[in-house]
DNA sequence: TATCGTTATGTATGGTTAAATATAGCGATT
DNA sequence: AATCGCTATATTTAACCATACATAACGATA
């Protein structure tokens, strides 16, 4: 078990066009069929995780998350292979930079007390 | 010039042992030889800069930041051999894992808008 | 046309985090 | 002993951000 965590970010202007908890969600909402499920599951609000989808389709030239509202569920929300594609591409890196410094982590966290503070 | 960013941080219990603000001050110490003229040149308050210095103090097996109080100078602080050892081993990860993830960091910002939003 | 669950947003509230403020101690130098 | 700049730490204040809340629209179905 490797305590470091690598986390990824692109920015895009202000804010973070994908990161972590963005991917999660994606991944979630591909699950789910919809933002609001996908939210529930995460323990996060509907408006958070909206603002999430927004952010992420208005960085991208193509949309990652398509939505319909209305219905017979009432609507629902899904990832469009642009966003499967790119979903992958991030959990590539992840793990690529993660094994990339494996073994230098360990002499480090080797370094860290034995007695935890928290 | 590759736009991701990837943040590296070390967990010890409840807080971070050592992450990116935490190195950046570390340097900053060694180079003007007090927390206070750290802090200042990353226009933080000198309390936050202690409360990191102290955390970081805390969570490795030998001190990495040395202070002495009073004196000529009204006191100053240092980084221990073994505090540059780790500052070292924290650079090479980060080059390293940046370097791991450089193809494919590019592929992925190359589907950002052009139009930036913020 | 009334219902239902979801998308779509704005507004308000609350809690956590950072910053500001305050005070004390240190010790070489003068 | 008085001074000076820094460490050391508690307490108060302010800023920020996530969450909660509130409301409207949507469209297939019954």
């Amino acid at each position: 078990m490797n305590p470091i965590k690598i986390k990824i970010r692109i920015p895009f202007g202000d804010d973070i066009a994908l990161g972590p908890g963005k991917v999660d969600l994606l991944e979630a909402i591909a699950s789910t069929g919809s933002i609001s499920a996908a939210a529930k599951s995460m323990k996060m609000s509907y408006k958070r995780a909206w603002d999430l989808v927004n952010t992420m389709n208005l960085s991208f030239k193509q949309p990652l998350v398509i939505t319909i509202t209305g219905g017979k569920q009432g609507g629902g929300a899904s990832i469009t292979d642009f966003g499967l594609a790119i979903i992958k591409s991030y959990r590539e890196m992840e793990s690529q930079a993660n094994a990339s410094i494996l073994d230098m982590s360990k002499q480090i966290t080797n370094q860290l007390n034995t007695t935890r503070s928290g």
